[in-house]
DNA sequence: TGTACATCAGTGAACGCGCGTTCACTGATGTAC
DNA sequence: TGTACATCAGTGAACGCGCGTTCACTGATGTAC
């Protein structure tokens, strides 16, 4: 039966968050739309009022983790009393938390090589949540020469999320929190 | 009909190296095995006398592939007349050749995200290719102190991983080659 | 404000396709004597 | 070294399952008057 625009609208959302943690969790290939849909609360047939296909969502769910990782990157920073912005960026990205954690996390670090592959919108919006994810990091470095602040956040990120997928991948706990802390001394370096 | 030892043997070869170059270029879910036996010269029927599953070639192609990629590096330091070896293999790693050969490359930044979602063997394959990896870096770095030519060489080793991951999910093909040269120019930093 | 009709969110069954896997079969290779 | 039989690599059809997608239907919501 018809539903009020507003329960619409928080249906579409839970798809859509769904579909965020699912996807990082267990991957976009391996993710079924049943199952989505039931993990939201509803039956498979009634994802077609709101997406046009499951790559229409998976780029709304690419950019919902995005945010939602770059406001947890922002969140670090403020909640670094102490701490340099970078290192608490760091600290926090590269925790063993973070690592277990793979639905809340990082969709960069999540989906790496599936986001490579994918179509246009998706790669649009990952592309938009790396710039983003970039433009915080820089934000918190001090530096006069603004090609050398972007150089330096490139790198930072790519760092960060290089240790944090290779931590994952690793069968050997001891190898993968060795790989954490080896890129967070390595970024403490820069300060 | 039966086939010759050797035989056998070249056919199980020529798909492992398949898998490893399609698994590579298109991603594992996305490689269905009737492509990857057509790919080496056979029909699908004929897979299971040389591997138990799919899972089983899985593994054996991120192995392959590994190999492959750490003699791409080695090779690197040995034409390395002037540069140093570090150096030698960023700017090989970092190349938009690089980024652009996807099954010829590093499975690391072209598997990352499935590798981290496989199962025990795979894994197991990927972490003695990621230990060998860093073993490779560090035997470039000159330092007394071995605990920090290890946490070095992990860093580094992240930081290519990412950026070059990174370069190729982006869109913008300005981005993605400052993505590259920006991780270069970090790791010129530390010779 | 009330009424009558059109809209459409969600259901649950169904479709069609592609996938991993199995199997009966063929005939050259390997092996035991 | 030669012979007779067992083995097994490769073929091509088939199986069964799960997936993305479609569809007829229901009934509450939205809208036009």
């Amino acid at each position: 039966m018809r539903r009020s625009k507003e329960d619409t609208a928080r249906t579409r959302a839970s798809i859509v968050e769904a579909a965020s943690l699912s996807f990082r969790k267990s991957g976009i290939c391996e993710t079924a739309l049943t199952d989505l849909m039931e993990a939201a609360g509803l039956t498979h047939g009634g994802f077609y009022r709101h997406f046009a296909s499951k790559d229409d969502l998976i780029a709304e769910a690419t950019e919902a983790a995005f945010n939602s990782t770059i406001e947890e990157m922002q969140a670090s920073t403020q909640k670094s009393r102490n701490r340099k912005g970078v290192r608490a960026i760091a600290e926090d990205y590269l925790s063993p938390e973070h690592r277990t954690d793979r639905a809340h996390g990082c969709p960069l670090a999540a989906l790496a090589s599936e986001l490579s592959r994918s179509d246009k919108v998706t790669r649009a919006a990952a592309t938009e949540g790396i710039v983003k994810m970039i433009d915080t990091v820089a934000a918190q470095i001090n530096d006069r020469r603004p090609k050398e602040v972007e150089r330096a956040a490139m790198a930072i990120v790519a760092t960060m999320f290089g240790a944090l997928t290779m931590s994952r991948i690793v069968n050997d706990p001891k190898l993968a929190n060795a790989l954490l802390t080896a890129a967070k001394a390595y970024l403490s370096h820069l300060d």
